[in-house]
RNA sequence: CGGGGCGUGGCGCAGUCUGGUAGCGCACCUGUUUUGGGUACAGGGGGUCGUAGGUUCGAAUCCUGCCGCCCCGACCA
């Protein structure tokens, strides 16, 4: 991508209604741009950052033998009346009604639609187990939406529902969740820590949140601190190994991890008092079971081999996506910028031509934007007429994880520099070998 | 919803107290210059001063209503 074919408005000044890192950061580097209270349109650059984590939830989803669909946003108000829930959710729905003067509301999760579309079409216990999701946006009527995208009203959000026979099956289902929730974690190069958590609205028995430590977090947590030194990592992971996953959560959850809504003092106090940890995180995903609270008020049941009903277990699982680019920058951003981890980062490389309009360096981009590309990379092009510390501070600032810098003096030496922007490091190479290395370093994710 | 604050070109602000021709910086456009960490000079375009009403010879400025936005608290992916 050319920089003067794109479009990115960043930004000298902070608009003076951003008041975290990630805020402000969103809002000068052009990735989003504030439509009401809580309510974002998502910029060129923001909604690529947007796609590909919702690219990595997918991926990892289906990975763990999930199914991607999709359902509504305007649902109508019928069934969760059903549910009882039409009452119980509150001001936070946002309700609505057509021409007719019917009533829908803007969903703010999916249960009682997705329980719905199962009792339409599942009747038998051979069709279990079964885990559907989706990636849509929510509405959630904040009484104060703040720090950006961060507690929008509007959001956007994972939310997948399994159906299971059993108890245990179920279980399972919650396990393969957490499991797959960490590997998609992983992936975008955050580190959330699965905590015993309260089921909130959604109701239920066992809940775990996965939280990002972060300072402007708005969860209180207290932890072990060596529950951080403890990561999935490349291990191969079978979904359907109930061993497995059991391990797994029993892995990471051993350790005393929990967020203020559960904190017991008395058992935080026995962690040895150098690794007891308070601070504050952020919170991008959540999972629940809850049996058969939705499934039984609403009828889901399937035939089970003697014949008879049963209602289905169920358990719902949801992952921030828009809020997870907040957490990606609190936690990845500097003075000068933001610093996209490799797996996530919009481009994988910026061009910086030094001298614009001089043929030598300006054939030498042209070139190495052919070769990245060619070698699968996407590339950020500044070929502005710009002075080249503006270009660098854009760089910094929309936070690519690594430049190539062209100028005249280097091609004199056949060489480019490549500089990461994390470390600041720079390395003379040449453009083959800058092509090279980064492939073997996007190879791997 | 309670408490606090703000609304003046795209962004950041001054001007409001004490009414008298709407300003500054950045960004933008034109030209020249320049380019190794936010370049210099010159010229230029752009504002119903959130909105409605009132007071006044005259309102960004004073008064009233409404709307919007931000911050602190109770709720949430």
């Amino acid at each position: 991508m050319r920089f003067s074919r794109y479009f990115l408005p960043v930004l000298k000044e902070t608009p003076a209604e951003a008041q975290i890192a990630s805020h402000r950061l969103m809002l000068r580097a052009g990735l989003i741009k504030q439509s009401s209270a809580g309510i974002y349109s998502w910029l060129p650059l923001g909604f690529k950052v947007l796609r590909k984590l919702e690219n990595i939830v997918h991926d990892e989803q289906i990975r763990a033998g999930h199914l991607p669909m999709l359902m509504p946003t305007l649902q109508s108000a019928d069934l969760w009346r059903e549910s009882g829930r039409y009452d119980d959710y509150g001001e936070e729905m946002l309700r609505m009604q057509d021409r007719h003067g019917r009533d829908l509301l803007f969903t703010p999760t999916a249960e009682e639609l997705i329980t719905d579309i199962f009792r339409a079409h599942v009747s038998s216990y051979r069709d279990l187990p079964l885990t559907l999701y989706q990636i849509q946006w929510k509405f959630r009527d904040e009484i104060r939406p703040r720090f950006g995208i961060m507690r929008g009203r509007e959001f956007f959000m994972k939310d997948g529902y399994n159906f299971d026979l059993t108890k245990e099956d179920a279980l399972h289902a919650y396990n393969r969740h957490l499991v797959s929730y960490l590997r998609t974690y992983e992936r975008m190069g955050l580190q959330a820590i699965p905590m015993r958590a309260d089921s909130g609205p959604i109701g239920g028995d066992d809940t775990h949140e996965f939280l990002v430590l972060a300072e402007t977090g708005e969860s209180e947590v207290f932890y072990d601190s060596a529950v951080t030194d403890i990561t999935l990592g490349m291990r191969d992971i079978d979904y359907t190994d109930k061993a497995q996953c059991q391990a797994i959560l029993e892995e990471f959850t051993a350790l005393y991890a929990r967020t203020d809504e559960t904190h017991d003092p008395a058992l935080f106090d026995a962690i040895p008092t150098e690794r007891q940890r308070a601070a504050r995180g952020i919170e991008v995903g959540q999972i629940f079971y809850f049996g058969t609270k939705y499934s039984h008020p609403m009828g889901a049941t399937v035939q089970g081999p003697d014949g008879k009903p049963v209602a289905v277990h169920m358990g719902s699982h949801g992952i921030g996506v828009s809020r997870l680019i907040g957490a990606l920058i609190e936690a990845n951003h500097d003075e000068n910028g933001i610093i996209w981890p490799e797996g996530v980062t919009p481009f994988h490389v910026g061009i910086v031509n030094l001298k614009q309009g001089d043929a030598a360096t300006d054939t030498a981009c042209e070139a190495l934007e052919r070769a990245l590309q060619n070698a699968g990379l996407e590339t950020l092009y500044d070929d502005r007429e710009e002075r080249a510390g503006a270009k660098f501070a854009t760089m910094d600032l929309i936070g690519l994880p690594w430049r190539i810098t062209v100028g005249p003096r280097g091609l004199k030496g056949g060489v480019v520099e490549l500089t990461s922007r994390r470390t600041g490091e720079s390395e003379d190479l040449t453009p083959e070998r800058v092509v090279q290395r980064l492939q073997e370093i996007y190879l791997k994710l």
